[in-house]
Order: structure tokens, then C-alpha cells, then sequence
DNA sequence: AATGTCTGCCCC
DNA sequence: ATTCTGC
DNA sequence: GCAGAATGGGCAGACATT
């Protein structure tokens, strides 16, 4: 009852129905509960606190949970070996679970660097570099499913159902209701997109192995320029209809850069250079939609920034590093994995200089500073107004968003002030009138096509608060015709 | 049937 | 994603 | 040094509205 035609109108109802019931204090608590902001430990790391207390009576087991947890991400599988085990066997039960095919593993997160020098200060010894994709983390596991009797029923459903049928892809579901190869994609999140993505999936059905996991990066590829779409492009895949037409208009290759189980053993303990070894030897003949990403070994004294360079002129966003020893560390973050992104060359960093028309009231521990987000415009030299573009939320310290805070407070506008023009989804909470300038700084322009009457259309990705109230007049803001041009200037490279 | 608005254990 | 802050 | 909590653009989908 929770979709479809009216549900909205329906849900509305049963939350009215509940506050009516409901005195103040517990109506305030329902509405966090629904609108998702009620910190509770409904979040899986207090889950895993709440199991080691459960059996244990303290938190003593928690990072056996979390290991555990990380290989097998099935948090209701990790509470039911808890239950089911004795207070003195459930340490031994917990480091007996392992990575399988199904469940996916939590992926591992990368360390940004800023610098080539700090690059080469977090290593010691050689190195292995990567290229970074931009695109969609794919995790791609693929197992056999045991025997099941219902197995025998199916298949006879199958047949029948297969004579009255010439259609193609009537004839591959069937093949794979059959088969017992069993393939499925999971994101970042542990969502599972393996609708999503068939040629990955068919790919992975071809391959010899019978049973694996692969870490990779999805990215669309142009086969006519012979280069990688954009990530906007790529995003594009990532629906519920439409997969096959789509699949045509913009094909996607899983760049494979890492092997966490093959043929029913965990390698996640495995060193890194022993997996990529080996995950290159298993990949050795090229698949379509699975393709091996290049790996090579660098010792630190040799010329890192020349790879680095050729990854970002074959329109890569950069390198990954990686340190040779120890395992995959699912979850974890730290400096063992590091990205060198192209952003962190200034020549390749938009910055651009806006003027403040509006913000937005923060939450959380923001909203004590009275603000969370500011909109920036950028000038319309042919309309001669400021054209609001993009919010800007994250670059300032308490200390300069308290300053902003006093200082927007003396010119607020109760509504869009003249020579104003937004784009209407940013429309801000409060007007100000334009008077302070800022700069920000971006990894890139992006414009949303048919909406170019104001600025141009244009935005900018991961947009971050680099100086606020520059000693600059409104009037010399970036205007739209210089944004146009860092816009051309980077698609031609 | 087209357009508008909002959301996502969303993706980055 | 980026950035800042608290532990 | 790491995790958590603020915040960004933008896509497809789900409903609502016209």
C-alpha cells in the first residue's frame, strides 16, 4: 500500500492518523523516525556493538564483528552466527566466516593526496599504480549454485515454455534459469545492479572461472572516438527500463583492477601485488564487458608523474597507488591505497569567482551556525545580471561560517533582489543582496543541456569553498562567456 | 500524454 | 564526491 | 590518522499535476 497511484495521499494520511494518537514528545521522536534522523544505532557499526553486548555483555568482540561484517556484508547472516553461537565458541565462529560469492564484500575505500611530495613521503618501498577511473565501483561476483530438486520442476517449465517461443531473449532467460552459474553485481553501497549491466553479467557467465569476485570501475566507452564517456554519460546506465537500448547507445566495460576470491578461496588476506599477479593471469584473455585494468610496478625514485600525466591524456582522472603488501582491508580507508587525482594540478582546477546571492539553513550541527550552504552567481555580461549556478557547502571552517553568518545577516532581501536570476531548484532559503564575492573551486564544468538560459547552464562538480569575502567588487565576478571557455578548453583535451 | 516536483539503505 | 572536526 | 558528519551536482524513477 505504500506505492502506486495516491500513495502519497495515503501516507499522508496514516502519519496525520499517527501524530493525532500521539502526544508532543512522542510525535517529535516519530517524525525524526521517519524522516531518518533519529541516530539510534540503526546504523550497522552500532548493530555490531549491540550483537558483542548481546553475548559478550560489553563491546570485547566488536572488531571480530567488524572483520567479519567486512568479508560477508550480510548483517542479519553475521546476527544469526552471533545467536547461534556460545559465548566461548562465538570468537572462533566469527573468524571462521569468509568472503563468498553472493554476499558482497565491503569495498575498499582510497586516501586522497594532495601532492607528489606527499605521495612519496607515505611510501617506502615500490609501488603499483593504477589507473582512476571515472565511473561506477562494480563489485562482479560469479559462484555455482548447488543441486536444488526444485531444480528439475524449473527446468521442465522451461521446455515448455521454450516451444511456443522463437524470441531471442525468451531463449537466454531460459538458458539461465537452467544454468546453475549464477552471476551478480554489487555498488560501493552493496546495492545490487546486475539488471543493469548484461554485457558485464554475460561476460562473467563466458569466463572459465567458476567462481570469483572482482573489484572493478564501469565506465562507458565511445567506440567511434575510442575513448571513455563521461561519468554523466555512464550514469545514464544505471536504470531500471530501457536496458537494452540503452546498452547500445552507451556501452560500458568493467575495468577490473583487483581479484578478492577465485575458484572457492578468500584472498582477501592474499598481499596486493600476489592478487593483481594473479588476477592478471586469469584475465589474460580479454572478455567484452570485462576487461583488465593496467597495472604496473614503479619504484619510488622513478618518474611517477610521467604515468600519471598519460593516464590524464587518455582522459583518466588520474592514478591509484597502491603499497604491495597486505590485504584487501575491506571498508577500511587509509594510506595504503591513495589517489592522485588530476585536480590536484592547479592548471587542471576550475576556479571560478561568485558573488553570494542567497543560503540555505543548515541541519545537524550546522544549524547552530544559523546557515549550511550558500549560492554563488556568476555574471550574465549579455542580460547584465547575476545568474545563480550552483551551492557551495562545504570549504569553510566554523570559524569563517560564523563570519559569513554576521555578515549576510546585514543584507538580507525578503526576496530575489533585482539583477538576480536562479536556476529554480537552487532557490535559497533567504535572499541576499549580491555584495560579497568568493572563490570556489571545482574538478570540473558541467553544463545540463536545454537549460541554458541561465548561466549558460553551467555548474560545477564537487564544488568547495576556497577564500570567502575576497577584497573584489561584485562587478568582477567570472562571467558566463569565461566559464564557457575553461568549459571548451577542458572537452578539447 | 506531457510536464513538474521530489527522492535515493543513489552515484560520484 | 570534498572538507572540517573530534577522538 | 581515521571515522563521522556536514555539504555539493546530477541521473533515473515515482508520483502529482496539468
Amino acid at each position: 500500500n505504500t506505492s502506486g497511484n495516491g500513495s502519497i495521499s495515503r501516507k499522508n494520511q496514516v502519519i496525520l492518523q499517527c501524530l493525532d494518537m500521539l502526544s508532543p514528545l512522542e510525535g517529535k521522536y516519530f517524525v525524526r523516525i521517519i524522516c531518518g534522523e533519529l541516530r539510534l544505532g540503526l546504523s550497522v557499526r552500532s548493530l555490531l556493538d549491540v550483537f558483542s553486548i548481546s553475548i559478550m555483555g560489553d563491546k570485547s568482540i566488536k572488531s571480530e564483528l567488524e572483520s567479519a561484517y567486512g568479508v560477508c556484508a550480510d548483517i542479519g547472516y553475521i546476527g544469526s552466527v552471533v545467536l547461534d553461537s556460545k559465548k566461548e565458541n562465538v570468537v572462533k565462529n566469527l573468524i571462521t566466516i569468509s568472503a563468498q560469492p553472493g554476499i558482497p564484500v565491503l569495498s575498499r575505500l582510497v586516501q586522497r593526496v594532495g601532492s607528489f611530495e606527499e605521495l612519496s613521503e607515505r611510501f617506502k618501498e615500490s609501488v603499483i599504480l593504477q589507473p582512476k577511473f571515472d565511473g561506477l565501483r562494480c563489485q562482479i561476483h560469479k559462484w555455482e549454485e548447488e543441486d536444488e530438486k526444485s531444480d528439475i520442476s524449473k527446468s521442465i517449465i522451461w521446455k515448455q515454455f521454450k516451444k511456443g517461443s522463437t524470441n531471442d531473449s525468451q531463449n537466454l532467460f531460459e538458458i539461465n534459469n537452467n544454468s546453475k552459474i549464477q552471476v551478480k553485481l554489487f555498488t560501493r553501497n552493496l546495492e545490487d545492479v546486475t539488471e543493469m549491466f548484461p554485457e558485464i553479467v554475460d561476460s562473467a557467465k563466458k569466463m572459465k572461472q567458476t567462481s570469483f569476485i572482482l573489484d572493478s570501475e564501469i565506465v562507458g566507452w565511445d567506440f567511434k572516438k575510442g575513448k571513455f564517456l563521461s561519468y554523466q554519460e555512464t550514469m545514464q546506465r544505471r536504470r531500471k527500463y530501457s536496458v537494452q537500448s540503452m546498452r547500445e547507445d552507451i556501452p560500458v566495460r568493467a575495468f577490473t583492477f583487483d581479484l578478492l576470491y577465485l575458484n572457492g578461496k578468500s584472498l582477501i588476506h592474499t598481499d596486493t601485488k600476489d592478487r593483481i599477479k594473479q588476477l592478471e593471469r586469469e584475465l589474460s584473455t580479454t572478455q567484452e564487458g570485462i576487461v583488465l585494468a593496467e597495472s604496473k610496478s614503479f619504484s619510488l625514485d622513478s618518474d611517477i608523474k610521467e604515468y600519471f600525466d598519460k593516464c590524464v591524456k587518455e582522459g583518466l582522472e588520474g592514478i591509484i597507488v597502491k603499497q604491495e603488501n597486505g590485504g584487501y582491508r575491506p571498508g577500511i580507508r587509509n594510506y595504503e591505497w591513495i589517489k592522485v587525482k588530476k585536480s590536484i594540478d592547479k592548471e587542471l582546477v576550475d576556479t571560478v569567482d561568485m558573488v553570494v546571492v542567497g543560503y540555505y539553513k543548515g541541519s545537524g550541527r550546522r544549524s547552530s551556525f544559523g546557515l549550511g550552504a550558500i549560492l554563488g552567481a556568476i555574471y550574465n555580461e549579455k542580460k547584465d545580471r547575476f545568474d545563480a549556478i550552483c551551492k557551495i557547502g562545504t570549504g569553510m571552517s566554523d570559524e569563517i561560517l560564523t563570519e559569513i553568518n554576521s555578515k549576510l545577516e546585514n543584507i538580507l532581501s525578503d526576496q530575489k533582489p533585482k539583477g538576480v536570476e536562479v536556476v529554480d531548484i537552487l532557490t535559497p532559503d533567504v535572499w541576499v543582496i549580491p555584495k560579497y564575492v568568493i572563490t570556489v573551486d571545482a574538478d570540473e564544468i558541467t553544463k545540463r543541456i536545454g537549460e541554458e538560459k541561465i548561466g549558460g547552464g553551467y555548474s560545477l562538480r564537487f564544488p568547495r569553498l576556497i577564500e570567502w569575502n575576497r577584497d573584489k567588487s561584485a562587478n568582477d565576478v567570472t562571467t558566463i562567456s569565461e566559464i564557457e571557455k575553461m568549459f571548451l578548453m577542458r572537452k578539447s583535451i
